[in-house]
DNA sequence: TGCACTCATATTTTT
DNA sequence: TATGAGTGCA
């Protein structure tokens, strides 16, 4: 039986429970098929505690905590204490004796808001509480279900997961065995083709015909090898967690009945990431009680190319019926100019719920904005700039380099900072970038520890049969695998047959019994329950993996040694090696601290949730922010998301938000001319102060800047300069074959770089000449861009600004 | 096995 | 440009 009769449960102490509950992270619960985590909570206790922590919410804020029961939106626009009304609405939930603590469920997306959770529900309620077994990522909770009723998908409860590397390898073997022109069809596209099925919750069979063309029409086929593949090694990967469970629920409503009865409020942050296999899940979850509350933000829904559903958000009320909608529009974070220019942007998508954010703060400073000649000349000036702001510039107080941040639309335009910063000294950290766990070595390492754990994980095996280098090729590796398989048994059993049949010789022979004796051995030791710190030392020493790195003569060597101390340092928090490999995979931060102030550089994505004084943005320009690739593959529904993007990067910054925007950039090592984002056209004018391009910097256009090397144009700047206004017939003829959006008032920001006159200057067809791209005719109008095919550079869309007439510019000779 | 070479490729990323 | 994967050769 997988319940026990409630009363029991209310009576049994605290103590007790705390006790249980240390012992049940300790160890996997594996082979139990009861809920061991029915933690009672005294719930006397808790119920005659007052109430404190109600008197610290704003109205809103209250509501969404006291609307318990039923199906609840809270929608919470950026900084307006979210985290605070869901952590407050759990304790609530605890203090008044509406459920207990391992009958609230709770999933964020990541470890770190689900750490954070948990602490600061223990801080409300000025005691720890333990037992919050189901409070944890939608992959751990997962975990946890699978493990229970892995048999009912056909899996054991000790199934292995995969990561997307292991993933993809997989996948390559069955492309490669399908006879797939591995170059044309890449197995990483297979994956991601994949993963997009399993996020939409479509097992083999599900897959709609729509998709059949998927990977030169072998895509369901391959899908469906995989799944079995998987079933085989005992393996599920991310999207398994999900769908096996959707799955089980689906099929078992007895199973799906239990866990409604259980859980009687749920709880969701950052609902409008959820996939459809999560929502799935959800839905079938909260059918019970019916008590879930989701928290999320439409307008910060940037998860979209990751299967991430707004829909699920816009669709609440209908999805639940006699849903509580609960707005929190308070901000406590940014300044009003702040508020002002991040709302001017997103206003301008469609079909949102919609909120108003409003905040009782002081004016501020507005939304700084400067151009700069290129990006270069951008990562100078923010360097610069930051300096001046350490002791206090422009008016403005004195920041702290941990007050800073530099948001980007990808991780390549870190590298321009980098750079930069490392020549001037300033310190600063990127966040983000290849997950500790992603490491070569530590993902060597950790095939070795799950080998010593099992000899069966034949990925493993084949992970490091030949690292280091045993002499063990491509031949040998057949022969293990042809033995294995007409054997029947796993790699390691191959390779043993193989050996004691002596179909396999010399130096490789040697070394690979070498092998299949050490993993004996290291087996042995961890069921003997040797101490894991050592073992995991041990296993690492006598495979000679140390070794390997340590005769590495690459400057990255170092590096890896350090992070495979790393590795076995962590392994102090777990009791065994079990232990750890079942959570490394899903949990292993890589936030080390070391005290130092430093400036933060990072991307837009990885900044959600996070919150800085000052923030800078660069590199605001359409195609790269907008992403090009972005809008042409999504349309509008991609721009959209942008612009949600720039939202979410405008209300991470407190006091202070400069957007910046290069007139050149070096794409793939071609220059590019950029013109600015057309979000830059969004931000509302009263709220920008447009900094004038201080002549020390050479920033902004019109002004010629040192890197240039030759005058721009100088009689289009000049006759610029005399434009009148926007009532020429230049600009009326613009209006007019604007395609885009009318422009209305055009912005001040606007006014910077656009030449109205200088596009009026030129007609369709004229021969024309570009600094960087040389000679070509106009073969299109649009705004003040002119769409060019050059002779050599190609078609490109360029501001009028750069041109000039070829006349004008010397002779047209031919390249 | 290690190297030098060509060639294609080029967001965002958690679990 | 610059990075990684794959290939050919010693």
């Amino acid at each position: 039986m997988l319940f026990q009769p409630e009363e029991q449960m209310a009576n049994t102490p605290l103590t007790l429970t705390v006790i249980r509950l240390t012992s049940l992270i300790m160890s996997s619960a594996y082979d139990s098929d009861e809920f061991p985590d029915r933690m009672p909570l005294s719930q006397q206790a808790l119920a005659a505690r007052p109430a404190p922590y109600l008197d610290e919410l704003n109205e809103a804020q209250r509501q969404a905590v006291e609307a318990l029961e039923g199906p609840v939106l809270m929608l919470a626009g950026a900084g307006t204490g979210k985290t605070k009304a869901l952590t407050t609405r759990i304790a609530h939930l605890l203090a008044t004796g509406k459920a207990r603590p391992n009958e609230i469920l709770a999933v964020t997306f990541t470890n770190k808001a689900a750490r954070e959770m948990k602490n600061r529900v223990a801080n409300l309620l000025g005691q720890t509480v333990e037992g919050m077994p189901w409070l944890g990522t939608f992959h751990a909770i997962c975990v946890k279900l699978l493990r229970r009723h892995a048999e009912l998908v056909g899996l054991k409860s000790n199934f292995t997961i995969l990561d997307t590397d292991d993933q993809t390898r997989l996948l390559k073997q069955l492309v490669v065995a399908a006879n797939i022109d591995e170059k044309r069809w890449p197995a990483r596209q297979l994956t991601h083709i994949i993963d997009g099925w399993k996020n939409r919750a479509w097992t083999p069979d599900k897959v709609p015909t729509a998709e059949a063309g998927a990977f030169n029409h072998r895509g369901v086929d391959l899908y469906a090898e995989y799944q079995e593949r998987l079933k085989t090694l005992n393996a599920v990967d991310f999207g398994d967690l999900l769908l096996h469970v959707v799955t089980i629920f689906q099929t078992h409503e007895d199973v799906l009945a239990q866990y409604q009865r259980w859980f009687r409020y749920i709880l969701v942050d950052e609902y409008q990431d959820t996939n459809v296999a999560q929502y799935l899940w959800l839905r079938l979850l909260a059918q019970g009680h019916k008590n879930i509350c989701c928290v999320g933000d439409d307008d910060q829904s940037i998860y979209g190319w990751r299967g991430a559903e707004v829909g699920n958000i816009l669709r609440f009320e209908k999805d639940f019926p006699g849903a509580v909608v609960v707005r929190l529009e308070q901000n406590y974070r940014s300044t009003p100019h702040i508020l002002a220019a991040a709302s001017g942007v997103i206003a301008a998508n469609q079909g949102r719920l919609g909120k108003t954010l409003f905040t009782d703060l002081d004016d501020g400073e507005k939304v700084r904005l400067i151009g700069h000649w290129d990006g270069d000349e951008e990562a100078r000036w923010i360097g610069e700039e930051i300096e001046a702001m350490q002791s206090g510039t422009r008016g403005l107080r004195p920041f702290g380099l941990d007050d800073v941040a530099i948001l980007v639309r990808a991780s390549h335009q870190m590298r321009a900072f980098e750079d930069r910063f490392l020549t001037i000294g300033l310190p600063y950290r990127v966040i983000g970038g290849p997950r500790f766990y992603e490491r070569m070595e530590i993902r060597d390492a950790m095939a070795y520890f799950r080998l010593s754990v099992s000899l069966d994980d034949d990925l493993a095996f084949e992970r490091i049969v030949n690292t280091p280098k045993r002499g063990l090729g491509d031949k040998a590796q057949q022969k293990i695998q042809a033995s294995a398989r007409e054997n029947g048994v796993s790699l390691v059993e191959g390779a043993r047959l193989l050996l004691s049949a002596k179909g396999l010789t010399g130096k490789g022979a040697a070394e690979l019994g070498r092998l299949v004796e050490g993993l004996d051995r290291w087996h042995g030791l961890v069921r003997a329950g040797e101490n894991h710190i050592e073992l995991a030392e041990q296993v690492l020493e006598e495979s000679g993996y140390t070794e390997h790195w340590q005769n590495d003569k690459t400057p990255e060597a170092p590096g890896r040694l350090e992070n495979l101390k790393e590795l076995v340092k962590a392994l102090e928090s777990f009791e065994n090696l079990q232990g750890f490999l079942e959570h490394v995979s899903l949990i292993m931060d890589n936030e080390s601290e070391d005290g130092e102030e430093k400036v933060s550089i990072m991307t837009l994505h990885a900044a959600k949730g996070l919150e800085f004084p000052a923030v800078f943005l660069p590199g605001w320009e359409d195609g790269l922010f907008p992403s090009q690739r972005s809008m042409d593959e999504n349309g509008v529904k991609g721009l959209e998301e942008e612009r949600r993007l720039a939202y979410v990067g405008i209300t991470r910054a407190e006091e202070l938000a400069t957007i910046s925007f290069a007139g050149n950039r070096r794409v793939y090592g071609q220059w590019q001319s950029q013109l600015p984002s057309r979000f830059i056209d969004e931000l509302p004018d009263e709220h920008v102060d447009v900094l004038t391009p201080p002549g020390l910097y050479g920033g902004g256009f019109g002004a010629a800047a040192p890197s240039m090397g030759d005058t721009i144009q100088s009689d289009l700047v000049d006759r610029a300069a005399k434009a009148d206004g926007y009532n020429s017939p230049g600009w009326k003829r613009l209006q007019a074959r604007s395609q885009h959006r009318p422009m209305t008032q055009p912005s001040e920001a606007r006014n910077m770089v656009i030449d109205l006159d200088a596009v009026s200057a030129f007609t369709i067809g004229d021969r024309v000449f570009h600094q960087k791209f040389g000679y070509g005719a106009i073969t299109g109008i649009e705004g003040d861009k002119l769409d060019i095919a050059f002779d050599k550079a190609g078609d490109k869309k360029v501001v009028a600004k750069f041109i000039t007439p070829a006349a004008s510019a010397g002779d047209d000779v031919p390249f």
